[in-house]
DNA sequence: GTCTATAGGTAGATAGAC
DNA sequence: GTCTATCTACCTATAGAC
């Protein structure tokens, strides 16, 4: 006795278990077949859903930027106001505390970062893209605390990222939010 | 007209195409057969040499170990004398610097340290031990200047590979070193 | 919307000739 | 030591039944 799912809420479904295996094995690691296991279909019943496998890596990463989309336009308004330095490391703090409910998603980008490395892989521009923006609204938040903020923006986004991946590797052994909050605090001026 | 190689040549000359063959791709995303052409050889030819694909990708590991061990035990002494702040930032920008001179490496061991997340990866445990063995070195060698040398070893490693990392994404097109000695001289009191 | 069946390709590994 | 040939297994994707 299989429940039914709406087109919407089967979508949203396999997503989700995407997440997951992606962020286990990497996308050449993956298999269409392990993945529709997970959600008690078959590989073609999956298929249907999403055309193909980069399909599926596209529709996940949109998935997330939708969801996310709000969340982050809130901390980063575009209005771009001057930040005191106390404001500065809230925003942060709250990023990162917001990354440290959701370990599958972190792993999911520490993944997909470097496996897009590669110039052929589908998520490379993705990537490339995002790192980008990433850089710039980081050295937006810092403009009135420095006058080198791009420099500082590779530097902070570069401690918060190996900082997450290090909490993985540690299997989560550390309190990811204070940690940061003493990088973060040695870090910025 | 091939050139002949003698088994250590050889299995050498495999190991070096492997380091790069396997940042690109992964362990999971590169294929024995790929790697064989670009030794211009066949599979079968190539695994002679090593009998499987994990037992090629250990033969890396140990090759670079092995490599390693002189510079790193040179920056490491086993005595551990107790060192200032000026001589801890000269040890770190030294292994940063070691590390400049070799992306490939640096993108091997960044892939590989997030595939190995996957406790059934076949270097998983080479990566356990390996980063438990980092921390505890750099927390070594921050005995003499914090109370909780542990905590900063963490946050120290973090950053840079965070850095080093960052420094692919962007393609090399920043000064590795310099802004790994300005974090570095942030982030150590 | 999900299934079975299958096409068509590539993978890792082995056997045996040279 | 390197090759060709081959085995077995798995992969993505498609076609068509229900």
């Amino acid at each position: 006795m299989r429940t039914r799912m709406n087109r919407e809420d089967r979508r949203a479904a396999i997503l989700d278990t995407a997440i997951a295996v992606i962020g286990e094995r990497g996308f050449r690691g993956f298999s269409i077949r392990d993945l529709a296991m997970r959600c008690a279909m078959t590989d073609a019943g999956l298929l249907h859903h999403f055309g193909s496998k980069t399909d599926l890596l596209l529709a996940v990463l949109d998935h997330r930027d939708a969801q996310d989309e709000h969340a982050i336009a809130a901390l980063f308004p575009a209005d771009a106001p001057p930040r005191t330095r106390a404001e500065v490391l809230r925003v942060l703090s709250a990023l990162v505390a917001r990354n440290a409910e959701r370990p599958e998603l972190v792993r999911l980008y520490a993944m997909l970062r470097v496996e897009a490395l590669a110039a052929d892989h589908p998520a490379h521009r993705y990537f490339v893209t995002r790192d980008r923006l990433a850089r710039r609204r980081f050295a937006e938040l810092f403009g009135a605390l420095t006058d080198t903020p791009e420099n500082l923006a590779r530097q902070v986004l570069a401690a918060m990222d190996g900082l997450e991946l290090q909490w993985l590797l540690e299997d989560r052994a550390f309190d990811l939010v204070a940690t940061w909050n003493e990088t973060a605090d040695r870090l910025i001026a």
